[in-house]
DNA sequence: GTTATATTTGACCAACTGGTCAAACGAACG
DNA sequence: CGTTCGTTTGACCAGTTGGTCAAATATAAC
């Protein structure tokens, strides 16, 4: 029964967790290794493998919880609330997750970038369904004339791109921009944006 | 002088790079290996290292490459043309550059997410510039009333993260399109987005 | 054809890699 | 205080890694 959980194994995991966000985040799977997360986390390589059994599995466990996290707002798109205001609810939900979770929002695309080997399934099963149902939704506002004539895909990927845009290409973003910090302006734009685009 | 090169140098040289643009932009540089490039290359590694002093060298002159690439279409916004039409010629060109080269975007992306190592000068210095000239034209644009009032640097990222995403995303978006080609609605989603948040 | 030069490779190296294991250490409980 | 069980680690291993080198081979020049 894997109930029993010491507050050392809790404390431990979790060390381990974000140490190899961090390290897997920056640098992908097959550019991290177990020494470089055990030296972020302040453990021994073998102490490492005594609470996860690989390196695969440290990188398995952080994929779950992030498509957890990832999936929970797009369920939260109300079909009956206002269209405007239910797209501008999940893009700034997600504008702040990039915001606050950089790591990892890069993690993820340094998983689907490398061809989405782990996740792969999920984005074909999944994920897949619920934008169909989303995009079900959104024809639904256009054929009713609630929101301009616009491809739901499309507008997904818009909102998606440009939020983890600010997480991925940070140090981009930051050189370009100089000392102004980009994130005053970020949310602003995206909602001008999506209203325009959206706004009949 | 490093002037003459023979056939079988210029051959060589350009299928190491081709294989080291496949294997950089889907690995990143930690997590390439000169036997994945050697391998990919139909080449032995040892010869590989013939025409290149290092895997860093490879690295490098593929960035650079791309940097000239990607600088060159900035420059060659008109700050005397018509606003909507000098930013849509913009993005779409970038739009077509994701799709036919999205071994670059990608790389350029890995490059990006691990620090800027390598680029980090330039982002801060020429790329900086550009886009700062680009802003004052933008900025121009928008106190003669001439498009919509808008943030030059977020409209840049608007263009930069919606055009890559095709190319770094092309896994999660042919997953969620299905069957479909995103190709196909991509222009024309980009140009609907663009028009209506800087058309007056 | 012979010579000079360019190209290719097998063998090799030291450092790094993910992972193992037995032994040592630590805390809690009776 | 001694036992038990959870924790930590040094030593180790086989495979991989970036890179070297001398020797072998192909190509070009004369």
């Amino acid at each position: 029964m894997p109930k029993t959980k010491t507050r050392i194994q809790k404390k431990n995991e979790a060390t381990i967790l974000a140490a190899g966000l961090e390290v897997f985040s920056q640098y992908g799977f097959r550019g991290s290794t177990l020494d470089m997360i055990a030296e972020v986390a302040g453990l021994s390589k073998p102490n490492l493998l005594y609470y996860f059994p690989s390196k695969d599995a440290i990188y398995k466990t952080l994929l779950a919880q992030l498509l957890e996290n990832w999936m929970e707002p797009v369920y939260a798109i109300d079909a009956a609330g206002d269209p405007v205001a239910e797209i501008l609810k999940y893009a700034k939900l997600k504008l702040k997750m990039s915001q606050d979770f950089p790591r990892e929002s890069r993690l993820f695309t340094n998983e689907i970038i490398q061809g989405a080997p782990q996740i792969g399934e999920v984005l074909h099963g999944e994920l897949r369904r619920a934008i169909a149902d989303l995009a079900v939704v959104v024809d639904g506002w256009v054929a009713a004339g609630r929101v301009r004539p616009v491809d739901p895909y499309h507008l997904v990927f818009s909102i998606w791109s440009l939020t983890q845009h600010y997480a991925d290409f940070d140090v981009q973003v930051r050189a370009v921009m100089g000392g102004t910090d980009p994130m005053i302006g970020a949310e602003q734009h995206l909602e001008d944006m999506l209203r325009q685009l959206l706004s009949v």
